[in-house]
Order: structure tokens, then sequence, then C-alpha cells
DNA sequence: CTGAAAGCGCTAACAT
DNA sequence: ATGTTAGCGCTTTCAG
């Protein structure tokens, strides 16, 4: 039926091996052989059967992303997917394939062990959310390649990884101190919420290295609401000396505090700075636009991606964690404080 | 190494096409062998090998979805990803996976040729933003199984799948006429906007099936941003008498409309009912919560991958189109009229 | 530089 | 009801 190595081979007056060896691109044949093996392959429009290859090398050339698609997980979780298109860019780069496969706590280890058992894949990504202990000895274990997307709320043996969100709380207070501002506050998430606490570890930091310090009436830690923000927002400013500027820890939070800054006549820039971290969800409805701490999603899937293909190559290498770095986006909820400019642009 | 169909046939005592056969759940084995079989299979942790299993059976148990995982897709486009989600929902059901794979307007016709030549798939879902000319020719030439995820914009005979645009307009009309609503305007995108346009033929129908009509001064069509969201229905109030309710076609100009409304003094729904269609990206944001007309994207993907097993099961059927309904989700944005009863809960 | 041939692990006639 | 065996299409020694 189809056209196989075999009809390549006899037209091009070769045998099958040399054929193949063109195919993979073996040095050690001729020019003139290549050549009509080529034109043999093009007349007879002959592609080789993906399955058989695999069969033969053992291999697959893919990988599978596990992840959690529940309903509407594409509209509470876009980070995610932006994360695998990332991950899709650097894996097909290099001739890898991914599949994609919804799994739930409950299933992931007998899925997983599937996986491997059967060799139906390369390598894995998973996606922390899926994790469970079970899950990560397995992968220790078998030493199966793998790579888990986001770092796992407990210790373990597993390859992961995430955005460093201690950095990016570093950035987002030298930018601060940097366009002027002084008396700098927090308002974020409970000790619970990692990522939440490590920017504000990056604020602390940030700070002190500069001979500043974050006063306690200026740390705010509630829940990542909308309500909590505004509620925090009011408090703090009831409560303390108005600061010049407040991190927010992340976009639900800023909301909320916007709305506060609002309702209690505070006008943002000009009275106090509000600098989040993440474009999403509020970028496009917030007025002003938002200064922010891209936490740079998509970079963080193709980070991913390289790392498990480096894995691929050197079995051996034992690397534990991977870690992408954030950049600051200047927009008009802050200024500079010394001389008065502004951001003019919109996103 | 590891352990293969043999060394299971070996140690229950029998021949390798009897494993085969109990693998694969065939009948005319006696109860005993069959126990036998599979106490060998689990005594060695044996799993079959994937790969040797599509090799052998020409078959790969697996679809491919095309679509363009450009930089920031998941954040503009969710709504893809929520699709493809159902997808695999459905496909997974069906011991299928999914290969998610991203393709662009100036490759996706070579690398569909590939994956079709060299047998890497079973089948094709491509996301109509890809969709050409020219691969619209190659999939109708090549009778390989696939399914277009929305309808092409261009006359094509390829199997496509789309939610029914035209019967959300009814049920969003339908729906107000049935809450006492009696001058119902629509603001919507322009003639080019298919699926603005869908929806508003929808609306004329159920208005005319009950004897009423779309006054030409209560149609406004622009683009679908906010500002001229917010433009046509400020110019709608100050040309026009007071429509009793508004239809938007889509979230971004709901959002300019309430914008306006507000400015211009009025309450919502007391004053004037707004509805629009989908959830995404305003229902979380807007005040009072909207009503809208769900159209269930999820389903859509559910509902894709369905219709792709059918077509895998019988290649003859030649099904060219299938189409998703959507329902109505009532919220605080309209009340009835009549009862002047209103919903109160939140999404 | 080229070719013959032995697999890769499983399925599916076909024979018993 | 069970076993024998010939592929599936390619890669990869190994010999020439």
């Amino acid at each position: 039926m189809s056209v196989t190595i075999k009809d390549v081979a006899k037209c091009a007056g070769t045998s099958v091996s040399t054929v193949s060896k063109v195919i993979n691109g073996y040095y050690g044949i001729s020019e003139a052989t290549v050549e009509r093996v080529h034109k043999a392959m093009k007349d007879l429009r002959y592609y080789p059967n993906a399955s058989a290859q695999n069969f033969a090398t053992r291999s697959t050339k893919t990988v599978a992303v596990l992840a959690n698609l529940s309903a509407d997980i594409a509209f509470k979780n876009p980070h995610m997917f932006e994360i695998i298109s990332g991950l899709e860019e650097s894996l097909s780069a290099k001739g890898y394939r991914m599949v994609l496969q919804s799994v739930e706590e409950s299933n992931v280890y007998e899925k997983t062990e599937e996986l491997i058992s059967r060799k139906s894949v390369d390598a894995l990504a998973i996606h922390v959310s899926v994790i469970t202990h079970p899950l990560s000895s397995l992968l220790t274990r078998s030493q199966f390649p793998h790579i888990v997307l986001g770092c796992p709320s407990f210790e373990s043996q597993v390859c992961w990884i995430d955005n460093n969100n201690v950095y990016s709380g570093t950035i987002a207070a030298s930018y601060l101190l940097s366009m002027g501002y002084e008396k700098i506050a927090f308002i974020g998430g409970q000790y619970y919420d990692l990522g939440s606490t490590n920017r504000l570890q990056g604020v602390k930091q940030a700070l002190n290295e500069r001979n500043c310090k974050l006063e306690d009436g200026y740390i705010w830690l509630g829940e990542s609401t909308r309500d909590d923000g505004y509620r925090m927002a009011k408090q703090m400013l009831e409560a303390q000396t108005k600061p010049d500027a407040i991190i927010c820890a992340n976009n639900t939070i800023a909301w909320g505090c916007l709305s506060a800054l609002r309702d209690m006549g505070y006008s943002v820039p000009d009275d106090i700075g509000v600098l989040t971290f993440d474009d999403y969800p509020l970028s496009q409805f917030m007025e002003p636009p938002l200064t922010i701490v891209d936490i740079n999603v998509r970079d963080l899937g193709v980070q991913a991606g390289k790392s498990l293909l480096r894995i691929l190559r050197h079995q051996n290498t034992q690397i534990q964690t991977f870690v992408t770095i954030s950049n600051l986006v200047e927009r008009s909820s802050t200024k500079n404080k010394k001389t008065g400019m502004r951001q003019n642009y919109r996103h």
C-alpha cells in the first residue's frame, strides 16, 4: 500500500540500510548515492513510518505533560497553558512531540507508572498541582526523565523548575527605591502562600541591602481575595502614617488595594505608588495601568523544555532545580518621585 | 532487559499469541488460561510495549491538535485551551492520546502532510485560526480523519464543529421576552464579525416569531472594543427612546455598554436590562453580575472529540458539520419585569 | 562506502 | 481452545 524504505532502496538502486543511513544523516555515504536516495525519496513521496522508527529505535520522541484539565481550567489557570505552550516551543524545536494528558491526584500514580512501563513516552513534565508523595518517590526511584512544573510544597528529590519569587521581590523593591520611594509597604497572602511569602522575603532583602527596613506596621498578610486586599489597604492607611508605595503580592490583592485607595480619595501614583506581580488577569482592566514585575510564564515552559532535553541527552547528570527570572514592566501606577516623570504607555 | 510478551507466555506456560489474545480481550480463551496469564502479567509486572503495539496494529491511538501557540496565547484565547481540554476528555475516555503541536498558517500544510504521511497520528483536530485553503483541500483530498475546531470563514468540504451562535441569539431574545422585556436593542460587531452577526440573526428570528421586531434604531454595529461599546450605547440612548434591555454581542462591548449606562445614570437592571454572551473575561469583574448566554466552550471540545471518534470508527461515514448549543445563565443584570423578581446568586 | 541480515515486541492469520 | 509463524518498516551491527 504505502511506500516504504524498500521501495526507496529499489528505486535508488541501493540497499535499505543505505537508505536508512541517509535518512538519519550518517556520514560515510558517497555524495552520489546520497543524492540518488534523496531523489528517490522525493519521487516516491516517501516519508518514514513514525511508528516503525519509534519501535526500531525504542524511543518515542515524545514527552507527556500531566496536569489536571478539569472544567474551566483554562479560565482559572491560563498560566498553566502558557507554560505548556512554552514547553511545546522548546520541545518541538528539537523534534520532540508533546502529549497532553489529564490526570488527578487520585490516578496520577498509576497513569505515570503505565506511561513509564509501557515506554509510551521518553520523558514527563508534571504540573506541580498533581504531585503527590508516592508519585514523587516513583519518579526518583525509577530515575525516569522528568521535570515538575512548579516547586513542590513538600521536601522531595524530584527535578523541578519554578520562577524565582524571592528575586521578583527584590526587583520590585529595588525599582521603587530607585524611583525615590522610601516608605514602602507590602500586602500579601498568609505564610502558607509560598509565592507571596517568597516575594515578601525578596522585598525585605532588597530593602535591607540599602539599609532600609520594612516596618511591621507596613506588612499586612491576609487572604488572596479582592475583599481582603481592600480591607488590608484600608486598615493600614487608617492605622499608619501613609506609605508612599504599596507592593501587592498578587493581582487579586492589588485589585482590592486600588479600590480602597480610590474610595479613600488617594490618587495613584501621585499620592501612593502601587506595584504588583504578573499581568494576569487585571492588566487590561485596571486604571491606571499597573507597574508590575512580569513573571514570564511562557519562559518558564521554554526553560522546562530545555532542561528536559538536557536531561534526555545526559541521563547521568542529576540536576534538581531550575529557576527562571522575571523583569519589571513600568507603567502608570508608579512614577519617578525625584523627577516627577511618569510612564504614559499603555499595554 | 524489560519484560516482554514472551516472558509472560513462558511464565504462564502458553504461547505468545494466547497472551496477546488475553491482552486484547479476545473471547475464545478458557477461563483458566486467562487467569494464569493475568497472574503471570501481574507477577512479572508486565506492561505491553506501546511502540510495538502501535507498529503491529498500524495505529497510534493518538490524535494531533494543531493550533498556533504563540506568546500570550493562553491569556488572549483561553477558550481555545478549554476546547482542547474538552477534547482530551472525550479522547482519553476511549483510550486515545492527544498531542498538541504548534503550527502557523505558513507551515501548517507541510506539518499536516508530514503527520499524515508518516502515520504519526490517527486523526487531526485543527483550530480554525490556522486553516488555509490548501490545507482544506489536503484534508478533503486525503480523506484523513479530521475535525476543524470552529467554522471556517470560507466555503470548504472539511468537517468542522462550532457552537451555534444563531441559536444563542434566539435564547437571549426569548429569555428577555419571557421576562417581560419588550423594547430590545442589540449592539454588536460589524457584518464581518460572524459571531456577532449570527447572534443578531438569532435575536431577530426569536423576536419575529413572537411578532416583535428589532427597530433599526435599536441595532448598532461597530468595533468589538470597550470604547466602541461605550460609544454605541451612549449614542443609542441619546438618539432613541430608551430600550428596556440591551443585548451585547460580546463581553468587550458589554463592558463599554455598562460603563456608558453607569455614566448616564441608568441603573441595571432597574432602568435597563443587559445581557451578553460568554462568561469570559468579565464575569468576575462586572457589577452587577451579568446574565449571559453561556457558550459552553468545553462541551465544544468534548463533542469534537466524540465526533472524531465516530469518524475513526466508521471511516466511510461522511459527516461535515457539527454544532453545539448553549444555555442561559441568569444573574443580576436582568430581572423579571412582570414580577420584579431578580436573581441574587453570584457566580 | 555499501549490503545482508538479525532483530525491535507485538498482532493476526492460519493450522491444529 | 491454543500454538506456529509470518510479518509490521525501520535501525544497526557486522562483514565485505
